[in-house]
DNA sequence: AAAACTGTATTATTGATTTAATACAATAAT
DNA sequence: ATTATTGTATTAAATCAATAATACAGTTTT
């Protein structure tokens, strides 16, 4: 599981995107036991404290939660989960319509060019 | 014209993208000249400097031209524009694509949900 | 000729982010 | 019991990006 952090923004604005992603998308099963704050840095290639700070917003949206001397463990609440992607998947469909009408692009011309690319 | 510059990101990238936006769109003509740094800067309620710091962005990639004590020009090139144009619109495409595929959304599904933005 | 206006360069300051080195207290594992 | 492993907190340092203030040298404009 690959981490590709680059250094165009704040580096656990990213981690926080990718461990939200991979829980949304179902890469982290709901309601399991996450790798230890040390171990998670240790994949992403971070120090333990950047992660940290990425786990502790995901904790502030819920998606975690933290048992002070078991570990991080991904919610159970798979309403939420279900939510978050429906919002998630909304507010990029917004921001990306936003962006191509400005361009002065069409619906029609936008769905062509979606369509050609690969799911 | 309204500027909208928030502070979740670096102001001078906003700028470009603003700037970019405008010239990509239409809104600035191609080869007609630009209002100066420090009125740009005052239209944006942005330092000149930080706005000087956007305009030779644009410069880099040949949007603009700046004749030292006249003013910047548009470019009069306007296979460029269409073509950076089209460029910018797959790109956002692309990446948008990836997003959503990521989150685990279909094509048909991404579709509807564009179907449902007004353009 | 003088004044105003160009883009540009220089320098300093501010602020956010990241990293680092530790430390601690509670629990789990041995 | 002892050891190792949790998350968490604290403090400091280093780095970097963004902004700001100012000055300069050349045109235009008046």
């Amino acid at each position: 599981m690959s981490w590709e952090i680059k250094n165009d923004r704040p580096v656990y604005i990213q981690l926080v995107e990718e461990l939200e992603m991979r829980i949304l998308n179902g890469t982290y099963t709901s309601g399991t036991k996450l790798l230890s704050v040390r171990d998670l840095a240790g994949e992403a290639q971070v120090n333990p404290n950047t992660m940290q700070k990425a786990l502790g917003e995901l904790e502030k949206k819920g998606l975690i939660s933290s048992k002070r001397t078991s570990g991080n463990y991904i919610t159970d609440d798979e309403k939420l989960i279900r939510n978050l992607r429906t919002e998630l998947a909304v507010c990029e469909v917004e921001a990306f319509c936003g962006k191509v009408k400005k361009l002065g692009i069409s619906k029609e011309e936008t769905i062509e060019l979606i369509n050609k690319e690969e799911f």
